[in-house]
RNA sequence: GGGCUCGUGGUCUAGGGGUUAUGACGUCGCCUUGACAUGGCGAAGAUCGCAGGUUCAAUUCCUGCCGAGCCCA
């Protein structure tokens, strides 16, 4: 016995600094690195690569932090983990920062120009995120970090778009898409949002043949023009004499005819306005599906800017907005106008420009998907879903999806779309595989090859055929991001790069992720990896929650309810507390401090405080009062520990342990058994509790207490067990604080816990069977514990001093040596 | 409007057909006992959202409603 060896007091946020900057410093840059030839179990991480925008929403990053749980509790199962750094940083986000910063519009750029700009400018926020990552303790393979917009990440995106469109399973195609006028690209169905907006409902009166007046509600007037039918519900006895005949369109158009007739069909929806439809090119999804159904021509009403064409007639040139007062006005001026009431309405618009969005047809890139639903199905069903319950997320999106997946965009801060076409357009040149390629300003590389443009077949190499070609040009559409994204898990399986490796690594160990992305990212990663290799793309797919603010509600910068990450992890640093002034609900301010929490606590609150799957709430109050004084304990029983000597061999017990001795050890033995079952099932939750309850509980509250006394003399079988389980507890909890852990292990038993990769045995501390399974007694220690401790204190006694009139009861006889000395029974 | 998820002491949370319903924070009372007052001991506090139903038995299963959130039309 001597001095601690853990000369801190306690546990700050400047000593957990320290610990972080030594830890991720120069000489540890292996310390997580990635073995793809190691003899042990391949663990790969199909990391969420995070999207650089400037600050790092809190509860992502407790997501991370808790990804990060995963990665270093199954290293320490023994198995070879790939826990990934990438950064994803393609996209429209970055244009739209840079736009901003320059003031300038994407378009006004020579193109070349443009993309140097958002490379320089996501370069920035990427160096800020990577240091937020090692500032929360992830324990990512940094030394291979990962861009989405780098050459072989976008290589590789380009090679399965290849494969796929050899095979027919991507096709080009006149379609309707969604299409955003402001920003001038197409958007897919998962990128659409609906904003409540007040809008006017008009009811126009239409005119048939026979002179009949019908009165049709419409929020888009200026979309009369591209009207090709009129339709009523089949059962609608209102309406079943004008069934079959024409009716006037009550707007002058040019170059269609000005009459349509009238059907029925069961999408339409008798109670709404006057229970009769007009079906337009393209007012929303359900005029798309009768048009489609009745086998209509689609008229062209808005082109690529927005505004509306020439079969508009006197609306043609204006932008829909503009279109629609002009409709309105002549409408009216005409006697057509019945009535025009405000409502509100649902409007789509673009997830990130925010723009109302039209359908209108375009010559687009579609992966296929509605073909193969039910086997996609299949194979999603061979995932474990964690929790279980959130494959509902994914059942529900895929039970929705009825139209291919568009993937081309005109924008340019993207993968290019990797193909030539011939002078005469019937002929396509493709890249070979692994080449990164911009068509838009390169000529084909060296082994490209040229296939026919509608039957995909192989024509020859483009070297043979280069002459035949004609003056070709280049495709200037870009993928949409989730194209790049949903190959994340093929690349960190070294699909491509390392077949030896993917051979081991697939499907993917895991995919760990947010539920709001599940019908994108998940979504679009499974339907590649059904595409490519008929195969589930993971073995486990978990699914968390979002971090919402401490009243249940979506942290937003409208709302003005959000909480920076890196405010929480400086919380406590330098003296400096935190402070946080966020909306409450009905608007009030509400002012939130805290004076210590930083990464260890944020992460053991986030480890303890939520089964995975559920929402949950932030409140920095609540982390640092309910989990400071859990590691401000855990550090003093560490600390207690390291002022007795450390037996040379902690591995197999000496002969002779005392009964308490071998009592706390089953205890603890069953601890442990609980810990690593949690963690091979990747509970976090429950090993987390499982730690907590033992370190903080018995083991300090009950057989410390009753042990103290031995330690103080020195005596073996007490060091040896306060050793043996404090090492092992430090070892078991280190996925969950890492810092913490390396610390004081490195300090008292010289090798760090995050670099244990075997879960502790517990084999050699079985007790002899002739005592029967000890852990029924831990209940009635505590009781007697408790009773004793009442009684001294009822009667007035220090705890220390002796008290007479009690036994040790006889179910306890086993432990009543230790027990009369602890509580000096006379 | 539809789908999904959630609704457990003041707050957060576990559990799940029969339990004295888990733990923590907070509250209250007491205690400086050789690591820890960032501690210890003890107490109070829940008709498990509401209403029906299934069952010998429901907080747990079912239905409806109410409230919150997410997604979709």
């Amino acid at each position: 016995m001597g001095d601690p060896t853990i000369r801190d007091k306690r546990w700050t946020i400047d000593l957990e600094k320290r610990i972080q900057e030594d830890h991720f410093g120069p000489s540890f840059n292996d310390r997580y690195s990635f073995n793809p030839k190691s003899d042990r179990e391949l663990f790969v991480i199909d990391t969420p690569p995070p999207y650089p925008s400037g600050t790092w929403h809190i509860g992502a990053v407790a997501q991370y932090s808790m990804i990060d749980v995963i990665a270093r509790s199954q290293r320490l199962m023994g198995k070879e983990v790939y826990f990934p750094w990438g950064v994803d940083r393609n996209g429209i986000n970055i244009e739209f920062t840079v736009e901003k910063k320059t003031g300038r519009k994407m378009r006004t750029y020579e193109r070349g120009e443009f993309l140097e700009l958002c490379s320089e400018t996501i370069e920035e926020y990427t160096q800020a995120m990577r240091s937020t990552a090692k500032r929360v303790g992830l324990s990512c393979d940094y030394s291979n970090e990962y861009l989405t917009d780098a050459p072989d990440y976008r290589a590789v995106t380009q090679s399965i778009f290849v494969d796929l469109f050899r095979r027919g399973d991507i096709v080009e195609d006149l379609r309707p898409n969604i299409y955003d006028p402001v920003e001038g690209t197409t958007i897919a169905d998962a990128e659409v949002q609906r904003v409540s907006r007040e809008t006017l409902l008009c009811d126009v009166r239409w005119t048939t043949d026979d002179g009949d007046d019908v009165i049709i509600s419409t929020t888009r007037p200026e979309l009369i023009c591209a009207c090709g039918v009129v339709v009523v519900h089949p059962d609608d006895e209102r309406y079943k004499h004008l069934v079959g005949k024409k009716v006037a369109l009550p707007l002058p158009v040019e170059g269609r005819e000005s009459k349509v007739q009238i059907m029925t069909h069961p999408s339409v929806k008798s109670d709404f306005g006057s229970g009769v439809l007009m079906v337009c090119s393209f007012g929303d999804q359900n005029d798309v599906s009768v048009f489609r159904e009745l086998g209509l021509k689609p008229f062209v009403a808005i082109d690529l800017e927005g505004k509306l064409t020439d079969i508009a007639g006197p609306l043609e040139g204006m932008m829909a907005e503009d279109a629609r007062n002009a409709a309105i006005q002549i409408l009216s001026d005409t006697g057509r106008l019945e009535s025009a009431n405000k409502r509100m309405q649902e409007v789509p618009v673009s997830e990130r420009g925010g723009n109302p969005v039209e359908i209108i047809l375009l010559k687009e890139w579609y992966v296929r998907q509605t073909h193969i639903l039910g086997r996609l199905r299949e194979l999603s069903d061979e995932s474990v879903f964690i929790p279980e319950r959130n494959r509902q997320f994914l059942h529900d999106w895929m039970d929705g999806i009825s139209i291919d997946w568009p993937i081309s965009r005109r924008r340019w801060y993207h993968t290019e779309v990797p193909i030539w076409y011939s002078d005469d357009g019937t002929k396509v040149v493709v890249p070979p595989h692994g080449t990164y390629v911009q068509p838009w300003r390169d000529s084909p590389p060296p082994g490209s090859e040229v296939l026919d443009r509608s039957t995909r077949e192989l024509l020859g190499s483009y070297d043979d055929l280069v002459e035949s070609l004609g003056s070709i040009y280049g495709e200037e559409k870009v993928f949409d991001t989730w194209m790049d994204s949903s190959n994340s898990n093929l690349y960190v399986s070294g699909y491509i790069s390392d077949p030896e490796m993917f051979q081991r690594a697939f499907p993917t160990s895991i995919r760990p992720q947010g539920k709001e992305i599940v019908r994108t990212w998940l979504y679009y990663t499974l339907l590649k990896s059904a595409l490519l290799l008929d195969k589930p793309g993971f073995e486990n797919i978990w699914v968390d929650g979002l971090g919402m603010d401490p009243w249940g509600r979506k942290m937003s910068k409208s709302l003005g309810n959000g909480i920076d990450a890196d405010s929480v992890l400086e919380c406590g640093a330098g003296g400096r507390t935190g402070s946080w002034k966020i909306r409450g609900p009905e608007g009030k301010q509400v002012s939130l401090k805290a004076n210590k929490i930083g990464s260890e606590c944020f992460r053991l609150w986030k480890a303890c405080d939520a089964q995975v799957g559920d929402d949950f709430h932030i409140n920095p109050e609540e982390i640092e009062s309910k989990y400071y004084g859990v590691l401000t304990k855990m550090f003093n029983v560490a600390r207690f520990a390291s002022q007795f000597e450390v037996p040379e061999d902690l591995e197999s017990a000496p002969d002779g342990l005392n009964i308490e001795d071998l009592w706390i050890l089953s205890e603890f033995n069953k601890v442990m058994t609980r810990v690593s079952g949690a963690w091979s099932e990747l509970d976090i939750y429950n090993a987390a509790q499982a730690i907590k309850g033992f370190w903080t509980g018995v083991f300090p509250g009950h057989w410390l207490e009753m042990s103290k006394s031995r330690l103080y003399e020195g005596d073996k079988s007490a060091e040896w067990t306060l050793h043996r389980i404090v090492r092992d507890l430090l070892t078991v909890f280190s996925p969950i604080c890492p810092f913490f852990t390396h610390y004081l292990s490195t300090q008292i038993y010289g090798t760090s816990a995050v670099d244990i990769r075997d879960f502790p045995s517990s084999a050699e501390f079985e007790s002899p069977s002739d005592y029967g399974d000890l852990t029924d007694l831990t209940p009635k220690i505590m009781d007697f514990n408790s009773m004793v401790w009442k009684a001294k204190k009822e009667g007035g006694l220090s705890l220390k001093s002796p008290i007479s009139g009690i036994a040790v009861p006889t179910d306890l006889s086993l432990m009543s040596k230790p027990l009369s000395s602890m509580h000096r029974l006379e």
